[in-house]
DNA sequence: TACCGGTACCTAGTGTTACTGTCTACCGGT
DNA sequence: ACCGGTAGACAGTAACACTAGGTACCGGTA
């Protein structure tokens, strides 16, 4: 696993949990395994414990405690108001840096355009 | 300037600097100046500084001392082999990132599709 | 009963990163 | 003698994702 992708994620990463909230409320170990359906594999469950303490602490989310069969009782996450304020935030930042640097790629004409 | 930038930049501004010396060799105030007319407008001269120095050091690119007539002398820095194949690997794990992101993005019908 | 594995959550410590603010140094123009 | 533009450099800070564990609950198996 490259660091790269370690370094890439950082800024991405809660806006790309905040997205996956914005579809449904889930809790801790259903978002891993969400990201791990949607290709980012490499994501460690630790990592997204750390994101959702962030996310909370900042009042994106509203938090609901629901006793399970197995295990602790979860803990669902809902995004609300803020927290979709915060991810069209994510989404317009985002939109600038990928148009960005797709112009940077496309005015790089030396990188192997071999895929 | 939202610090949403600021983050989302970590892991990608290095890559940039990378594709930037791409297209041709350039010193640390030129490529500072070369963002701005990308639009990367809100990056500041001595996180460059800062990041020329890690490439350097990493050995992604060579460096040569040319004599200004104005201020002291350039230090051009000219991607190498290794650099090209640094610049390529940024390529593929943004595009797999990019890629990842844009699917969820489709999925996430909620975030106000005003533009 | 005793143990293991899966579910679910949590935390301290680490390394990397970009920014802020400031500094040195050279030069031409006023 | 001073200021602004060119050119580079650096210490300190905040934010972030990862590593590497740990706690707790439960059902199944030996």
């Amino acid at each position: 696993m490259g660091n790269q992708m370690t370094e890439m994620l950082k800024g991405t990463l809660e806006g790309i949990v905040l997205a996956i909230l914005a579809r449904r409320s889930a809790y801790g170990y259903e978002i891993t395994a969400s990201l791990r359906d949607r290709g980012f594999s490499d994501i460690v469950e630790g990592t997204i414990y750390a994101v959702l303490v962030r996310v909370e602490q900042r009042g994106f989310v509203d938090v609901e405690k629901v006793p399970s069969e197995k295990g602790p009782p979860r803990k669902v996450f809902t995004l609300n108001a803020k927290g979709r304020d915060q991810l069209a935030e994510f989404w317009r930042t985002w939109s600038v840096l990928a148009e960005r640097i797709e112009e940077l790629r496309n005015t790089d004409n030396q990188h192997g355009e071999g895929a």
